[in-house]
RNA sequence: GUGGGCGUGGCGGAAUGGUAGACGCAACGGACUUAAAAUCCGUUGGGAGAAAUCCCGUGUGGGUUCGAGUCCCACCGCCCGCACCA
């Protein structure tokens, strides 16, 4: 639909109009310009980045792309918005450093290997020169002297001395540990890579199996990176929430219960729970194991309903449908736990199916009185539910409906408990964690949600793991002069599991250390790593060490980071947390590597479905009178949501399409225009055809300005232009694309007004030129082609970014609105900056405010210096 | 469940507590043209009126204020994150 829709006219040279003298200008023909400034910008390496201590540095980066095949448009709307970016801070002075790289190890390219027999290397590599080739016919003002692809081993093999770094520096461990296990990836999966039970590329349900695995103690840090959020205050609010939650620092006790049998005996072991409501300690009732705690394991054998309840549990999988719909479920254990408070008193122990081991201690104690999940299981079991928080006023606690809870503190005190009733819940806190900690029964803790990150991965194209595994020796790291560890390329994908344990002579070495037999690890990096630290290498991309400290000292950290709110956890946090390990090792002088975050919306389009329901592509429907068929088949569509852009709905736009038929200035013009970057953008023809529309304006007033000869009073175009200047200066500053946009449109909007005023040439040709420079980071090549037609001296990007007089954007002039009791009743007109005592002589003897207020006296006379005059009567 | 965000014309959206609807899209009318495209000019929140002008209007109901789309409270609706975290 849309490719051929312009092709009949394309170029087409209108002929010069008998019945006008204005000239009737070729078209914008952007087949030829976009080109031709692409190559004019890389001949003149335009966007290299060279270090200049004398100069300001701007850092901006969009988060780099997987080779995955082609570019989609949601790459096209980030990489816009980061050029815009780039091109206004170069204009205005600083000096720029805009790399781009390649995200490129990853499932898809094993996938690929899998379903289409070709290497991984080969199609990860054509995939880059493909999408290359695309960002380039984009217009983008990056240095690609600097590219990077992470599967290079010139890249990674800095990231395997880092890693042995981290090694020597105890940031690295090797443990058994459970681990998500995808079935259909064959894989490990970090917890963050779990969603709803799922694994986030496959899709399959995930299951438990314990294996030994390479992990990244980011734990280290957790105080660190969520305290250090605070200081990001130019990240989203919403992503520094989703990290806080995500690290989720609690703060309560760990203490550990004696244990007795049926009989009252005295047992050995004890059972250490956690909590962060200890002063609801004499509500306990119960205690809860989860499945997998090792006192349930140890009774296993002994006990066939534990085994089965274990069994049970194992099979519900860890999915939210069925955590939702999993009723609170338990089996005793026949061991009591002794009230530390209260000698004779004891409560059951239970395994039971809500606890997770992976936090805290695996076993709590429940208080069904203030607890929803505890009282739903006291309530099953027939256990006591006895409120030991209540209101301050003293009014009766009702828990056999449900549990109390109140999240105002200030209004409960501590009831039913010995010695610590009527203390608020802190006091009771701060009560029991001294007399535990006098006890020796246990401690203050905090706790965090935070894992440590698992990064191995069963996985042949990734980041080999530079250790070898020696009988005698242990766990030997490879030695950094043999570095890098390279992948053999002559593998196989005709097996599930790792290519790299199957491959013949590979992990066969002799241990760096005694020199006898031994293993390489098999496993490779999670390739969160490789995009850990990419930002860095960027800064000095051939540098013989990770990151050359001068250059990463000049550059670093990145100014302006966009990307897709899809990373606010995962890479966000890495990178976050790669910095600091990074500085802890040597590489690198910073702990934040991005000292501001905008996470860009998706692009969404209108989907079409056959009546039989098999989804359509956008470019084979056709409207016609309101209703919409296929356009080869001719059969009726029906138009479903607009939802985010994606091959399974077919509801994708290709780039490659509309570059080729309205030009990357049109797309890019278009991708900014309306919606404010943080939302959703929904791609639509008529938007996009507006935007050509407006590229085409853009020429003919160029044109017609260029000959302009009209000598009519310029002043009001120049404080257009002017006031056009600032705000846009403003608005890019604070990536207000939308509202930028906006305002060229206002000026383009008075240039054409003036143009048919006859308005004088030299405010015309300043117009003009405001006009080309102020789109020139959205529409460069237009811009480079316009400034040539106006006949100015060199190049857009070798001019500096307009500056506005200060003059002509303050108005000597306001109009005033004039209120009565808060309504609108007239407006006035009047010199800029008039006091109270100016302007009420004037409103008062204005005819429509004379006879609004009809003799009524006035209690107030408000002014707002230069807006708002507001009379109370 | 819990945390957060958002509700403004036919649509995307503007609006430091100060003239609601900038700018764009769409629609309609006109000019130009043999015709169409393109372009240019104009109209476009709702209602009353010939007009001047007036009334109503930012999800609903209250409140604060000289003045509320904006701040506060309650409710309704939509979207997103987390999800048995002790």
């Amino acid at each position: 639909m849309l490719a051929g829709q312009f092709k009949d006219w394309y170029g087409i040279t209108f002929p010069l109009q008998a019945w006008t003298n204005i000239l009737v200008t070729e078209r914008y023909n952007h087949r030829e310009t976009e080109p031709k400034w692409q190559a004019f910008w890389e001949q003149n390496q335009s966007f290299r980045a060279v270090r200049d201590e004398a100069r300001p540095k701007y850092y901006v980066l969009e988060m780099f792309p997987y080779p995955s095949g082609r570019i989609h448009m949601g790459h096209v709307r980030n990489y816009t918005m980061g050029d815009v970016i780039a091109r206004f801070r170069r204009a205005s002075g600083y000096n720029v450093l805009h790399p781009m790289g390649w995200d490129a190890f990853g499932m898809p390219a094993e996938n690929a290997a899998i379903e289409r027999g070709v290497h991984p290397k080969g199609w990860t590599y054509a995939n880059i020169a493909t999408m290359k080739a695309q960002l380039k016919s984009m217009g983008l003002a990056i240095d690609w002297s600097r590219e990077i692809a992470t599967c290079d081993p010139s890249y990674y093999k800095h990231e395997q001395a880092m890693f042995i770094d981290f090694m020597d520096k105890g940031l690295v461990e090797r443990r058994t540990s459970q681990v998500n296990w995808d079935p259909v990836d064959h894989t490990v999966l970090a917890n963050e890579q779990v969603i709803d039970g799922k694994g986030w590329r496959s899709g399959a349900v995930v299951e438990k199996r314990e294996l030994a695995q390479w992990f990244l103690k980011i734990t280290n840090y957790s105080d660190d990176l969520l305290s250090s959020l605070d200081r990001l205050t130019t990240w989203p609010e919403k992503v520094r929430l989703m990290q806080k939650n995500w690290i989720g620092r609690s703060e309560g006790m760990r203490f550990s219960f004696d244990l007795e049998d049926e009989a009252g005996q005295l047992l050995k072991d004890k059972l250490s729970v956690y909590t962060t409501r200890h002063d609801t300690i004499f509500g306990a009732s119960f205690c809860a194991l989860s499945a997998d705690h090792p006192m349930v394991k140890s009774l296993e054998a002994d006990s066939p309903a534990i085994a089965t309840f274990r069994k049970e549990v194992a099979a519900l999988g860890t999915s939210e449908e069925n955590i939702e719909r999993a009723e609170k479920k338990g089996v005793p254990l026949g061991i009591y736990a002794r009230h530390p408070f209260r000698a004779g008193v004891r409560v059951p122990l239970y395994a039971a199916n809500f606890v997770l081991m992976g936090y805290g201690e695996g076993a709590i104690f429940g208080c069904p009185g203030h607890d929803q999940r505890d009282w739903d299981f006291a309530t099953k079991y027939g256990l006591p539910i006895l409120p030991v928080v209540g209101p301050r006023d003293g009014a009766a606690v009702d828990v056999s409906q449900g549990p109390y809870l109140e999240d105002d503190a200030s209004k409960v005190h501590i009831i039913n408990s010995d010695f610590l009733n009527g203390l608020s819940v802190e006091d009771a806190k701060s009560e029991i964690a001294n007399r535990m900690e006098e006890m020796k029964i246990g401690e203050r803790r905090v706790n965090f949600r935070l894992r440590d990150w698992g990064v191995s991965r069963q996985r042949y194209w990734g980041c080999p793991i530079p250790v070898i595994h020696c009988e005698t020796c242990g766990v030997v790291p490879v030695p950094k002069k043999d570095l890098p560890v390279t992948l053999p390329e002559d593998v196989t994908f005709d097996k599930p599991g790792n290519p790299l344990s199957h491959h013949p002579t590979w992990k066969h070495v002799n241990c760096p250390k005694c020199g006898g037999k031994a293993q390489r690890e098999t496993d490779t990096f999670d390739t969160f790593i490789d995009s850990s630290w990419y930002f860095a290498r960027f800064c000095s991309p051939a540098a013989p060490m990770p990151v050359d400290p001068s250059d990463a000292r000049y550059w670093m950290g990145v100014d302006q980071y966009i990307g897709g709110i899809e990373h606010a956890i995962l890479h966000l946090l890495y990178s976050r947390f790669f910095a600091r390990a990074m500085r802890d090792t040597g590489h690198l002088g910073m702990d934040e590597p991005f000292n501001a975050l905008f996470t860009q919306g998706m692009v969404t389009h209108e989907t079409f479905k056959t009546l039989e329901g098999e989804w359509v592509v956008p470019a084979e429907a056709v409207e016609m009178d309101g209703k919409w068929t296929h356009a080869k088949t001719g059969e009726p569509l029906v138009v479903g949501d607009i939802e985010k852009m994606s091959k399974s709905k077919k509801n994708v736009v290709d780039p490659d399409d509309i570059i080729a038929t309205y030009g990357a200035d049109t797309a890019r013009w278009f991708m900014l225009s309306d919606t404010p970057p943080e939302r959703d953008i929904e791609w639509t023809t008529s938007g996009v055809e507006g935007a050509w529309r407006f590229v085409q304006r853009i020429w003919r007033l160029v044109q017609e300005a260029a000959s302009a000869t009209g000598s009519a009073d310029g002043t009001s175009l120049r404080r257009t232009t002017h006031k056009a200047i600032a705000a846009v200066t403003d608005d890019l500053e604070n990536l207000r694309f939308n509202r930028a946009i906006a305002r060229i449109y206002e000026l383009s909007n008075a240039l054409g007004a003036g143009l048919q005023g006859g308005t004088d040439a030299a405010a015309v040709s300043e117009a003009a030129k405001a006009l080309v420079l102020l789109s020139a980071p959205m529409m460069p090549h237009l811009a480079e082609e316009c400034w040539k037609v106006l006949g100015v001296e060199g190049t857009v990007v070798g001019t500096p970014w307009p500056k506005a007089d200060p003059k002509l954007v303050i108005d000597d002039q306001v109009t005033m609105a004039i209120q009565i009791n808060g309504k609108r009743r007239d407006e006035i007109t009047v010199a800029k900056g008039l006091t109270k005592d100016q302007l009420e002589p004037v409103v008062m003897a204005l005819e429509s405010v004379k006879r609004l207020l009809d003799g009524k006296p006035i209690k107030k006379f408000i002014v707002v210096p230069d807006r708002i005059i507001n009379i109370v009567c």
